[in-house]
DNA sequence: CACAGCATAGCAACCGGTTACGCATGCCCG
DNA sequence: CGGGCATGCGTAACCGGTTGCTATGCTGTG
């Protein structure tokens, strides 16, 4: 049995445009290619053929012809966390209004499958974004030349030519540490991410330099993961740990945490204040608004198509980008109670 | 200035894996698509070129050969909405599962821009998956036949060869109201959605119509919106009402009602009982928990792929879907008070 | 031993556009 | 009035694969 297929049977090609208006083929790419040097009327006639057949041009045939798609492709871990969420729409809003579209691949937070993915995603596409976070970084390092154009989301890297756009998470923990001890904050638990990911390692980096050292300051670390359901698990040891504030890896854990400590009858801020990270758009409307560092993902995607053109364009791209989260105070942090 | 473009400078194709074995074209296109008929030691020799130089086929030309892209296209309304982000990460990944890719096309609520970009999308793909809640019926049905093979999420149509996956928002609606007034609510606020759209005219039809009429039962009706803001905004109406529960065109907008009651210090639910409507992610996390309608919309979007599949291959597709939302009680729901 | 039949690889057309090049036409100007 | 040049269109090659048809060589059989 026939497949249906993008060639469907009668499709209308630039042939049957071409022979309807009496013209070679070659002049109808020209008009609707709005080139110089065609005859208005023949130009009108080759529209109204073109309108007649209802005819528009096959992507496919047009990107061989010309060596470009017109399309770019993100590899995220993970498309259930919105943060790669931000990012894609960011990027995807950005490239339409250069008429770029964007082909989505979700490596399920399986870094072999990484490899294989971004290899492939390049391959039909005329540019990356690759977002990795946990992908070993020998790995990459190997990777990212044979995916330029590219640019490198969320994490580090030297490969010249690849832009890169990360995330300062070290001053963004010290910020929100250095909030909480001006709290009076001194005991601080650390929920902490996956050990494997770049993001835990720059947070623990933040924590080891507090910005202004205090007096009998100390961070207890409980693992933890990524998710929801990590932080909501890992309340009882934050409970236990005789911490006044817990550090969450990020707003997902925060919120798990926050979850279950309602569950429990916990006080938050009174007993325990909480921080997230990342400032994903739910943090504001938790019960209570979380206090976070605000990460600008959907910037970041914004940014990342437009060192994508620059490189598509045979531009020099924009210096990279090393944002600085900032903090949002909010109801879930508060001053450390007396009697604590 | 050259362009950086997928036909990079050096790019090595098939004729030079060609050259390298010493065979044709064709031969080593049969052999890189596994055919048949090759003689074993050819076939070795030219996966040994292959190798050598690195060779990988160019997928364009490839689509252009066998007239298939191996993508499909969806449009959405709205990148940053739960729900939207769902369906795409379902079909995403049920894509995947047999090799096709996925593009993204969001029509950021512009339901003109919605046309355009649905046929462009498709245009570009073997296939197209439209979420378009807001688009004006006739418009739908007038665009739908040019877009198959394709399917519709979310909403009903009637145009033969177009499956459809639609939720029974009117349903999910009737157990909500039903599961309030079993805890004794009588004066119930519906906090309304966007006037426009298909899901709360649905909605609306499950209210008139509950499923066990009740004495002395009512509903007012808040207008609102589909995000947090609204809700938030329309706490004060909600109070204002009189009513004991509000019902909540979606989740986000409960959330931002829940958000504003905190600072209020107006108990959920002890002194006003919400509900949501669609169990996103956060639904469980929110505090109180929320009560609110499942609706299945990873599964929407893996069904929406299954149905595209059948249809890419020339079979008949399964038959529609009509998911009736499962009710969800958690902490945000309670008895009315005495008093009230 | 001859010939039918089959397995295998190459030729060439094709997918549907784009574009370098060349030819024909017409205009300007010497 | 003729040469030069600009303009405008068609011819054909090309993008990089796939595939129907055919030619060749080998095997098996009558």
């Amino acid at each position: 049995m026939a497949r249906m297929s993008t060639r469907a049977a009668g499709r209308v090609t630039i042939a049957h445009v071409a022979a309807e208006a009496g013209v070679s083929r070659a002049t109808v790419s020209r008009v609707m290619n709005g080139l110089a040097s065609v005859d208005p009327a023949i130009g009108e006639r080759v529209r109204a053929a073109a309108a007649k057949l209802n005819y528009s041009p096959n992507t496919v045939a047009r990107s061989l012809a010309i060596g470009r798609t017109q399309t770019v492709a993100i590899v995220v871990p993970d498309l259930a966390n919105p943060m790669f969420q931000e990012t894609l729409r960011g990027l995807s809003r950005a490239a339409a209004r250069d008429g770029y579209r964007v082909l989505v691949a979700d490596s399920v937070e399986n870094p072999a499958e990484e490899v294989i993915l971004a290899r492939e995603a390049r391959r039909r596409c005329d540019a990356l974004v690759l977002v990795a976070p946990r992908m070993d970084a020998e790995q990459l390092e190997a990777l990212l030349p044979e995916l330029a154009p590219a640019v490198l989301v969320n994490r580090a890297s030297a490969v010249p030519g690849i832009p890169v756009l990360s995330v300062d998470y070290a001053s963004g923990i010290r910020s929100i540490v250095d909030h909480l001890q001006d709290l009076g904050h001194r005991r601080i638990a650390y929920v902490a991410g996956p050990a494997a990911s770049h993001g835990d390692k720059a947070r623990r980096e933040g924590l080891s330099r507090p910005l202004h050292p205090v007096e009998g300051a100390e961070v207890i670390e409980i693992p933890c993961g990524a998710m929801f359901e990590d932080g909501h698990a890992a309340a009882q040891a934050v409970l236990a740990s005789g911490a006044t504030a817990a550090v969450c890896f990020n707003d997902l854990v925060a919120m798990g945490l926050l979850g279950a400590l309602h569950e429990e009858g916990v006080d938050v801020p009174g007993r325990l204040s909480v921080t997230g990270f990342d400032d994903i758009p739910f943090a504001r409307y938790t019960s209570p608004a979380l206090t976070t560092a605000s990460v600008p993902q959907t910037h970041l995607g914004e940014q990342a198509w437009v060192r994508l053109w620059a490189l598509l364009e045979g531009r020099e791209p924009e210096h990279d980008v090393d944002v600085k989260p900032s903090l949002v105070v909010r109801a879930s942090t508060g001053r450390v109670r007396a009697d604590a």
